[in-house]
RNA sequence: GACCUGAUAGCUCAGUUGGUAGAGCAUCUCCCUUUUAAGGAGAGGGUCCUGGGUUCGAGCCCCAGUCAGGUCA
């Protein structure tokens, strides 16, 4: 009987996910990752994780699991947390959750079950695992979306390796969120009417300002308004010596400076803001919403444009550098000056777009069919064909 | 110094022939969402510059003043 330990977290989809698992005769422990509990940045009402564990180990006695608690707290804070204030320091927005999943709950967490004995690590993403046979008869493991497209959470898993994938199990994938209530219900597991979980894993719902105050400290700066005819936008240029000199341009960040448009408020520091952000930047009087178009945090200035469509707001292509780049499926890598149709997003729940990816010398550019807005320095870009996510990098 | 124009919500402004005020943006709350954001819904918020006067009644009319911008000497 192979041996499965599921990272229980308290809430539906994992239960389910044992659940499951059991039912499919698997030998099951369940066990709880403990990763935060400093409640003084959360929003929520209560101490979540306690209540939490409590809901996991219901889950396990009510399924005739084993059960346990693990602290990852030091792990988290160091691969994560720390890595989070290092990059908003930089000005760039980093994504702690496709981390926390490569880092802790596919790392730490799945060498401490396979020191438990265990074969596979199970979660409860709505996500499928494929597997196909290389011509040398090895085996390659997919990653496939979930079959709830409302749901899926491939995204977040975008960093995944082989060796990861092949002690992974993905119960739930095939469900639909609806259904795996269903069962919860049917089976009286305590978690089947929980609200959905939010914000960063493990920590909660935070003010992501205050929670950064932490560490890093507010800086009065200025705030620009940067017009929709600036000269940045005007260079609409059209003939290129080759594929790659145009793949740079269409690339290239605009560089604002203060005389490219008006002051028009303050802030307490470009490292809270982040690029497409509009709430927060507590400047009025304009006909339509201001949007942060770019962050200088060595100048700590902030360049906004007005409304959403603001040209300052889209970019058509972006860039990967290669020590950033990851290939989930390393066989269909791309070798220097190969390209690939693919399907990409640039944050989670994003409709998937039509992009080419282009291999150069030093990394890869995504370069998408329609504009894109709000391309995100520190933000993961992942790349689909059909329904596998085959890699992901961070955006540079 | 004279004249003109303006002064209405935190900001930018609208306010019909006088009947105790509105829109956008901002802010707050909720929804959505295991990142950051975005998006959706709702809410709060006004000595209508001050002081007089006319009128049953003044943000709107009249007079004086204050402040701001402009024009002319």
């Amino acid at each position: 009987m192979k041996k499965v330990v599921v990272g229980l977290s308290g809430g539906v989809d994992s239960s389910v996910a044992a659940f499951l698992l059991k039912q499919q005769g698997y030998d099951v422990i369940g066990l709880f990752m403990k990763n935060w509990h400093d409640d003084s940045v959360t929003i929520s009402d209560e101490c979540p994780w306690l209540e939490d564990s409590n809901d996991a180990l219901i889950v396990a006695e009510k399924l005739g699991i084993p059960f346990q608690t693990v602290d990852l707290s030091a792990e988290y804070k160091e691969r994560i947390v720390d890595y989070m204030f290092n990059e908003y320091e930089q000005g760039r927005t980093p994504n702690p959750d496709v981390l926390c999943n490569r880092e802790i709950k596919f790392d730490v967490f799945m060498k401490i079950a396979l020191q438990l004995g265990a074969d596979y690590v199970a979660t409860g993403h709505y996500c499928r695992k494929g597997m196909i046979q290389n011509e040398n008869g090895s085996i390659a493991y997919q990653l496939l979306t979930g079959v709830d497209t409302n749901k899926d959470q491939s995204y977040f898993l975008c960093q995944l390796s082989q060796e990861q994938l092949a002690k992974t199990l993905f119960p739930i994938g095939e469900l639909t969120k609806p259904e795996v209530r269903q069962i919860a219900a049917a089976n009286n597991l305590v978690t089947a009417d929980k609200k959905d979980s939010q914000g960063l894993c493990f920590i909660g719902k935070v003010r992501l300002p205050d929670f950064l105050q932490q560490k890093l400290k507010p800086k009065k700066g200025i705030i620009v308004e940067v017009p929709r005819d600036a000269r940045h936008y005007q260079n609409g240029r059209e003939a290129f010596a080759n594929k790659e000199e145009e793949l740079v341009h269409h690339a290239q960040k605009p560089i604002y400076s203060l005389n490219d448009g008006l002051v028009v408020g303050e802030h307490q520091g470009a490292h809270f803001f982040t690029i497409g952000q509009r709430k927060g930047l507590d400047v009025g009087g304009t006909k339509e919403p201001l949007f942060v178009i770019e962050t200088d945090v060595d100048e700590n200035i902030i360049y906004t444009g007005q409304g959403k469509t603001h040209p300052g707001l889209f970019r058509r292509t972006l860039f990967v550098k290669d020590d950033e780049l990851h290939w989930v499926r390393p066989k269909l890598a791309l070798k220097i000056d190969g390209s690939m149709k693919v399907m990409a997003r640039i944050r989670y729940r994003q409709p998937l777009q039509k992009a080419t990816l282009h291999k150069v010398e030093g990394g890869l550019y995504v370069d998408f069919d329609e504009k894109q807005s709000a391309i995100t320095e520190g933000q993961f870009v992942a790349w689909y064909t059909d329904d596998e996510l085959i890699g992901s990098g961070v955006i540079s």
